[in-house]
DNA sequence: ATAAATTTTTAGATTAGTCTAAATTTTTTA
DNA sequence: TAAAAAATTTAGACTAATCTAAAAATTTAT
């Protein structure tokens, strides 16, 4: 049994090993992501090498375990489903769902996970496009591509977002950016990358390259 | 702002006094139903009066103070809600729903507690029959009558009970007992107050005074 | 009304998780 | 490739919540 706080550990190696495509995880970028420092960061690894939830050497880094990567993934399934739940049931904005499904990821009972999902519909995605991992712990890792990387002319459809802020999220929403909707690339600016964009055929606007950076599309 | 643990105590204490008639909890009940060890209530009854969320008097006891009791009837607030959920939503027992509403209750956002009465309707009573404190802590006292104080040829309607553990509760599953069921009390035997008792116009069954002392009927 | 029994509090220790400061190891750079 | 810089770990301390054992206060009983 894990506490609340070797959780959040192991979802922070996850999410950091997963960003830097399965290197390992520094204690420094642990430190940072967790808002710790790194003696309390050193420590903590300790203890989960010694639960072997962790593969950990000093001064080198930090993978997950086979054990630490399916624990990792229930509690990110039980994350992303809350989020819909929120999103969906509940009516919140998807600016609003993640910090309170921060807490309710770590609710213990297996079966409200599946009742929860059943209850849901067994949802693919969570309110941001991120997907969920079913029972057994399988998550399609498709991530499309980034909308900064897409070509002057090209049609895409928003899949999903790679920042979960309030404040980006609540930027989008003003823009009118939407999971589903159409964005046609009309022009993009040598000088700073930004694009001019046209959304679902309707209205245009320029999109600041640190904003296309985090708009996955397919 | 509480920790879990304190939230606990603070629902405890209101459970101890409610039961009590309102008298001052001592703190070896609070030890037994928090299953600590008195010395630690002892601490913990110190740190909670600092923060005057209970009036504390050494040797004596404790009761809630104003602030305290509007925060204990928030965290049963919450955890009445969640109950509904699980039983009305996701389809879980009576039986099942207490352990997990035990966590589900200290999940922090306002927001999502309001939005989650509203979904469900505003209910006034959780699935074992206890009235849910509406948003400004406001709670129905009527607690009816124990159907071990119902003479016999009375008919009655079961509306609660007093017991929420899942040995008590598939008991009265097992014996065809649920809320809003009528009850007509066809015997009682002088020796032992067991009762023989006729549910719904239907079955006829046998009801331990243990058992009866713990239903609530009207 | 005093002694015995019970209840409650204090004293001192333990664990998880954190911190700062100092020491150590690794990496970078000249 | 050795010195400087950066990253990481160890050492030692703190807080919240708990424990056992002992001391103190209250209640009960003779």
């Amino acid at each position: 049994m894990q506490t609340f706080t070797e959780e959040n550990y192991l979802k922070t190696i996850h999410s950091l090993s997963e960003q830097s495509g399965g290197e390992w995880v520094t204690t420094n970028a642990l430190a940072d992501s967790t808002m710790t420092r790194a003696a309390s960061v050193s420590d903590m690894l300790k203890r989960l090498a010694e639960k072997e939830l962790i593969h950990y050497q000093k001064y080198r880094g930090v993978r997950l375990s086979p054990e630490g990567e399916r624990l990792a993934l229930k509690i990110i399934r039980k994350h992303r489903l809350w989020e819909v739940f929120l999103a969906e049931k509940l009516q919140f904005g998807w600016d609003e769902v993640h910090v309170i499904a921060e807490e309710l990821e770590h609710i213990k009972s297996e079966r409200l996970v599946e009742k929860l999902a059943a209850f849901l519909g067994h949802p693919q995605f969570d309110p941001h496009g991120d997907p969920i991992p079913d029972a057994a712990g399988n998550m399609p890792a498709i991530r499309y591509h980034k909308l900064s990387e897409i070509a002057v002319g090209q049609n895409v459809v928003m899949t999903g977002v790679s920042e979960h802020t309030p404040a980006f999220l609540q930027h989008l929403d003003k823009s009118g950016f939407m999971l589903g909707c159409l964005l046609n690339i009309q022009e993009i600016n040598a000088f700073d990358q930004s694009m001019r964009v046209q959304i679902g055929g309707g209205s245009v606007l320029f999109v600041s390259c640190e904003v296309a950076k985090n708009v996955w599309v397919k």
